[in-house]
DNA sequence: CAGTATTGTTACAATATTGTAAGCTGATGA
DNA sequence: TCATCAGCTTACAATATTGTAACAATACTG
């Protein structure tokens, strides 16, 4: 995962939850934040951005289903993954009509968790609501914006924001300027190269503090490549 | 479910396969294309576009997991639910790393299916890939255009697209102005009903056959309405 | 029926987006 | 050193998108 995911692990039961948490940040793929009862989850929830929420679904406060869809009225839209101790079909469904994205049965073997924490956040990746940290920025491709600390809004056009968005998701860093060219405009564009170095100057200006010493969006001989 | 969704299921358990397929049939949300192994599923696949793929581990021809894999690469984007024999967590990681949206482990409860199947589908609509039938068109929201029977392409505007958009998400169809013009333009939005009106003018024009006698983008005393 | 409100139609102007060309810079290598 | 090339900068023109205004048609109300 090239940058750290934040979960937000909403679980009275101590031992779990701290064992849970302890595991998640082995993986060296996330941040994880704990809250106990539903009021300090959803106080927790709204004073920053998780990627993920893993949610029990007794709390001693709310329940778990509740305090879901309290969460999606609230604006959360992260991927929400349940917690149960009872596998019946009802809770099940009702889980999943809460708004949760996935289902986990108590006990569960913690590779699978893993793998299913993993999975959602790949899908959410792909969805609208999906928002990327980018150095400085955080990144709402849905939006065209980048977000700057201090609020501040810098508005992308939308090449701009395809160019930004196959750039981030670039497994392994560099892209060469072909594939971006065919992945931005498609594959019988009639742009040259030249196009999208203009493209890339534009965005620059945009994103960059100082444009004509690139830090984020650099020139890597043959393509670009955006430094997290 | 506003439209029936295609539903490609890959089994060749005959038995379970048919009984699947009838138990799905009868919620009237599905429509569901059989296939018993990996060949005459990819070749169901390429010949016309489904919703949701569920698909079995084990297969005569081929392994599950591959042929996943193989339709990812034949630019399948649809969620894929895979159905397996033994729970274990090699498999469940495969599984999801595969490409697979969600992974059921057999025997299973119907509902307990369904309820998955629902969460993928109602995901999957918030997804870049997402494509919605809308009368004679098929409307990639990402690709802002409709694409008729014939295959010819209709561009729209990004204000053309979201309103195309929220429109056909509206629950139960009708969609007043105002909500509309807070959907599309934001809640701080210094632009009139007036000009919506001329949106939905400028989109009929492109998508009715008759603009002057809307069949599928209906006004309907207060707002509007899309026919499926 | 008159008149008012709602919705549709048309035309136009402001702005944003995009592609391209032309010149520039700085590094590289013969 | 000089030629060459990749990449950057600047400017400009074509086009697309959008909001608005003015007017027409239609439905609704008293």
């Amino acid at each position: 995962m090239a940058q750290l995911k934040n979960i937000l692990l909403v679980d009275d039961d101590e031992d779990l939850r701290e064992a849970l948490a302890e595991q998640l940040v082995l993986t060296e793929d996330f941040e994880v934040f704990e809250a106990e009862d539903g009021a300090s989850a959803m106080r927790k929830a709204k004073e920053m951005h998780h990627d993920l929420v893993i949610l029990d679904v007794g709390l001693p406060d709310t329940d778990g289903r509740e305090l879901c869809k309290l969460m999606r009225k609230q604006g959360v839209k992260a991927p929400v993954m349940m917690l149960t101790g009872h596998d019946s079909d009802a809770d099940t469904i009702l889980g999943l009509d809460s708004g949760a994205n996935d289902y986990v049965t108590k006990p569960f073997k913690f590779p699978v968790l893993l793998a299913r924490i993993r999975a959602q956040l790949r899908q959410h990746e792909q969805s609208e609501d999906a928002i990327f940290q980018l150095g400085p920025y955080s990144f709402r491709p849905s939006m065209k914006v980048l977000v700057d600390e201090s609020d501040r809004k810098i508005r992308l056009t939308e090449k701009e924001t395809n160019i930004l968005k196959f750039l981030y998701r670039a497994p392994d860093g560099v892209v060469p300027r072909d594939v971006l060219l065919h992945e931005v405009w498609g594959y019988n564009a009639g742009v040259t190269t030249h196009t999208l170095e203009t493209h890339i100057y534009r965005l620059r200006q945009k994103i960059e503090p100082d444009p004509s010493n690139a830090q984020l969006l650099v020139t890597e001989s043959g393509g670009y490549r955006l430094m997290s």
